[in-house]
DNA sequence: ACAAAAGTGTTTCCGTTACACCCATGA
DNA sequence: TCATGGGTGTAACGGAAACACTTTTGT
């Protein structure tokens, strides 16, 4: 914090939300469709400005996404992404972006309820191929692969599913997430093993047919180890 | 980003660094003296506000760090760590500032030169002991968190060597920042395997004592993999 | 010759991979 | 009884941990 207090610039600050959830077998993001300019009719983040001077981040992040989607926070998981704040990336004014990286269950309610203005599910690949809004499509680049990361090495893939999950479920998710297939019987020794992970419920379930399998809920480990990792094929640079 | 643009709050936006290196066989973090309330006299973390409403953030990082510390980027490492805002953090304003890793080698030249009110190296683990202004404490292990976890899937450990560095010395920064010893023999075995790691220099140097060390530059490399892993004696929640 | 630090080989252990087969249910 | 998905056992492989000895310099 420097010494010097003058003028404070004017500066914007805004939350944005990168809202993941996997539905009909694909990684969707939660969009909201521009009804104005600048990128009028883009697709984009839903996010906002902070409300006073005195709301809290992370708490304008949970307004936000409430707000856009009625959603409550039932097996939400949230965390701080990165912060955009290019002096260009709003053509209006300057704005800083605090951008959160939010993962929910399949919801049984789509996206109802709220002053939702249009908030939608769009399959990731979809929303990465067409045109977004201000600086969008790096911030989902940028969550998706903090999302891919945290399967490896947390839990975060028990906040795609469920309050109960079956392995095979669970396992789905990462395979729908990663891109890639796993091995069924390496994956169910792994994670049924993983201290805290998972805690069977002791109930079966057979809405997937055939036989039936058993029901668990997240354990309380958050880290996972050894981590669980992806086969290095897709090797980015994100440091 | 939200449809309605009402009124902006006047939310001051700051840019704040950690800078790590390695000195004197312990990790030290560059800290400044306040001169001014609040906190006066307590250390703080070199930073300050956007100079304009137009400075991009990440430059105003690289600014700052210059301004206190008279360094140019030689060797220099720099990310960002993450945005904190909450509401009471400054008692005079909101203030939200969007912090900053940075990570050198050790210099030759203390921290002279610039407008460096008195910038100095303290050791992280004197710095959490002491009482630090803001939320600076929380900020430092942070930042201590991350490097620790990025020296074990990254190559970040050679930005806090010098352009051209022995085995022993990298091994020795994993040993400070970890807060662990190593096995020497599979510590040299592995960076010196890890493709893109490590380029001998084909050069020796006798400045440790002994038998000479070949000298190493560091390698294209910013990823690590397999990761080097510390000993988990040390499961903290980070996510 | 000796002290000091750098460099190398090998065995053991643990976790992952890559396999194929049996089990419990509904149709 | 068959189709469908769930659950298990095991051998081979690969990387990490744990170990002691040789090499090259300065003194």
């Amino acid at each position: 914090m420097s010494e010097e207090e003058w003028t404070i610039p004017d500066v914007a600050v805004a939350v944005d939300l990168a809202v993941l959830t996997v539905r009909a077998e694909q990684l969707q993001i939660l969009l909201v469709e521009r009804g104005i300019e600048p990128f009028r009719g883009a697709l984009a983040l839903p996010g906002g400005f902070l409300e006073s001077a005195l709301e809290d981040i992370e708490k304008a992040a949970f307004r936000e996404l409430a707000e856009e989607t009625g959603l409550a926070p039932e097996g939400l998981y949230l965390e701080q992404l990165k912060t955009y704040g290019t002096p260009d990336r709003d053509p209006r004014r300057r704005v800083i972006t605090v951008c959160y990286l939010a993962v929910l269950p399949n919801l049984p309610t789509p996206v109802a309820g709220g002053d939702a203005d249009v908030a939608r599910w769009v399959p990731v690949e979809t929303a990465l191929a067409g045109q977004l809004a201000f600086d969008h499509a790096q911030i989902i680049c940028d969550a998706l692969e903090r999302t891919r990361s945290k399967l490896e090495y947390t839990t975060l893939a028990t906040a795609f599913c469920p309050a109960e999950f079956t392995v095979t479920e669970l396992r789905r998710v990462y395979e729908i997430v990663w891109g890639e297939q796993l091995e069924p019987r390496n994956f169910h020794r792994k994670v049924t093993g993983a201290e805290g992970f998972l805690v069977p419920t002791g109930e079966k379930t057979i809405r997937n047919g055939g036989r039936p399998a058993l029901l668990h809920r997240r354990g309380h480990a958050s880290l996972l180890h050894p981590a669980l990792l992806r086969s290095r094929g897709s090797l980015e640079v994100t440091a």
